[in-house]
DNA sequence: CTGAAAGCGCTAACAC
DNA sequence: GTGTTAGCGCTTTCAG
């Protein structure tokens, strides 16, 4: 019997030996789904996310690899466009499998409500949860956005706009709200322009209304990284200087922010933290079913500043 | 019973409308684990990709898409670093999938032959392999990279190298190949400059040697956009102007090459058909048993002309 | 320590 | 059309 196989250590171990033996000649390998079936348990992680965004392929990149040491695996379900939530949300429990994660600013946490009500452990990634029955893990949005307005503002810049991607993102409001707050504490106007997407494409799109402006800015803050390198080519491809007439700062950190023909200036997601964390607490909550309550955790960014930022002369 | 669920158009409708109601009333959903156990079937497809890679989170993300309309999952298994290929392929066949794409052009075939030898369906995702015994599906990139030097051939170029990647890496051989050869037709020589890693970072550390030549080559042929930003950043911070002193091409086609600030003329992978067609062809596999002999699928790259190839004057 | 047997939720085969 | 039953490969319990 197979108990050579989950309790090794209490079996013979001769007998252990021969098990082992042959199996291996007949290529036989325990089967999981026989496992899970008796178990109740696949030790397998659903992971809902946008596959086509440049952000969640990090993110799903950075949980894949810290999901083996505990030895689960990631099943994937694609949230872009492609497949309607709804049905996402229904076929993952046929999967059985022990918890889920949802990453995503976008998805509705009423959407994943059901789920969590079913008793699966859930935990929502870059969505920053108030309302306390849900477990979530995110940066800290508007601290770090705080901090960027923070550099502006000891800078010497005076005007500043704010190019948002996805309006009802939890992560747009936040970032804006940070900027917004401590400009106005300073009482430096901070004006949002909405771009429609977190990608490089609606970015340079937004160039062209920043650039319009009667009152151009100093400054401009993008809602992440890809729409910050779209409006820096945009706003180069109108003739202006970066940063010598107009900053620019990004969110996130992707790798790409470090590259020199951006060099962009911005606040770093510390990745592989927020996704040990991710993963950390979800399996925790897998294996000890004691009814902990659902934590939120927000992990700080990390400031980088590079050379999208200008010092401004006080022309006041 | 439920065949209500399976074949609903064999049940009375009174009774399946019936069922349906007490189902969705108890919360009740097909368990997908207890249908594999009896079907022998799971409906689950392994990928095994190196997630920290950008070009292989684009191919994620697009064969996740491309999995939706054949009602098919995708089990995640990261194969970079981290896990050893061991672990991975010996875990694989626990989890009973139907079918297990690889996308590697690192990972040696006679690793996955044991896979295969099992009956599993198995297939290489931008690995082109000859022999004829493993399905594949990937980009022509002798072709494609021959274009390439075509082209620089054409714009008066007389001096070349090959920034590599990884040299085992079946793409490298092959865009190095394909360079060569047709630059050894034409008379220009083309050294092989070894970087290490399909990495932006390898590329900038590249470009120091590339500067340090005595004889500096007019051009320079990336094994990948990823080497090849890399390298334009690097010779810049050399004040070597790019594409005026030395030209720059890649390969791939990521999204990035079509950011101004590098505007990286390439050839750009036919993504979405290369993942469509892989998982069409494993579906097909899976779900039709005969003994078709795999098929191995070479798809034309798309030489998109952009702006870090100049035409340089015959000064011969 | 090690056999034997029940049962996880489903499909498939076989009656009715 | 619709009930019933035997497994799929494993874990778990209960005997020995």
């Amino acid at each position: 019997m197979s108990r050579a196989f989950t309790t090794p250590d209490i079996v013979a171990p001769d007998k252990r030996e021969r098990i082992y033996e042959t199996a291996t000649q007949l290529g036989y390998v325990p089967n999981a789904i026989g496992r899970s079936l008796s178990s109740q348990s696949s030790r397998i992680i659903a992971v809902v996310v946008p596959a086509a965004d440049e952000y969640y392929q990090h993110a799903l990149g950075a949980l894949a690899r810290h999901v083996i040491p505990s030895d689960y695996q990631l099943l994937l379900f694609e949230s872009f466009e492609s497949a309607d939530l709804e049905v996402v949300f229904v076929s993952i429990p046929r999967y059985h499998v022990d918890g889920v994660i949802v990453a995503s600013s976008i998805v509705p946490v009423s959407q994943v409500r059901p789920l969590i009500a079913s008793g699966l452990p859930v935990l929502m990634f870059n969505q920053d949860v108030t309302s306390g029955d849900v477990a979530s893990v995110s940066v800290d949005n508007m601290a770090g956005m705080r901090a960027l307005a923070v550099l502006l503002a000891e800078n010497g810049h005076r005007s500043v706009c704010f190019v948002g991607g996805i309006r009802d993102a939890t992560t747009d409001r936040a970032r804006y709200r940070g900027a917004f707050e401590h400009l106005a504490e300073v009482g430096i106007p901070c004006r949002y322009v909405p771009s429609g997407a977190f990608t490089y494409e609606a970015g340079y799109a937004a160039a062209d209304e920043v650039a319009a402006f009667a009152a151009r800015p100093d400054a401009v803050m993008a809602a992440s990284d890809a729409i910050a390198f779209g409006l820096i080519d945009g706003l180069r491809a109108h003739g202006i200087a970066v940063p010598e007439e107009i900053s620019v700062t990004g969110f996130d950190g992707l790798p790409q922010s470090a590259w020199k023909a951006y060099d962009l200036t911005t606040i770093e997601q510390p990745m592989q933290e927020l996704s040990r964390l991710a993963v950390e607490t979800l399996v925790d909550r897998i294996e000890n079913d004691e009814p902990t309550t659902p934590t939120r955790q927000l992990l700080e960014g990390h400031l980088q500043i590079r050379s999208t930022v200008a010092k401004r002369k006080d022309s006041g």
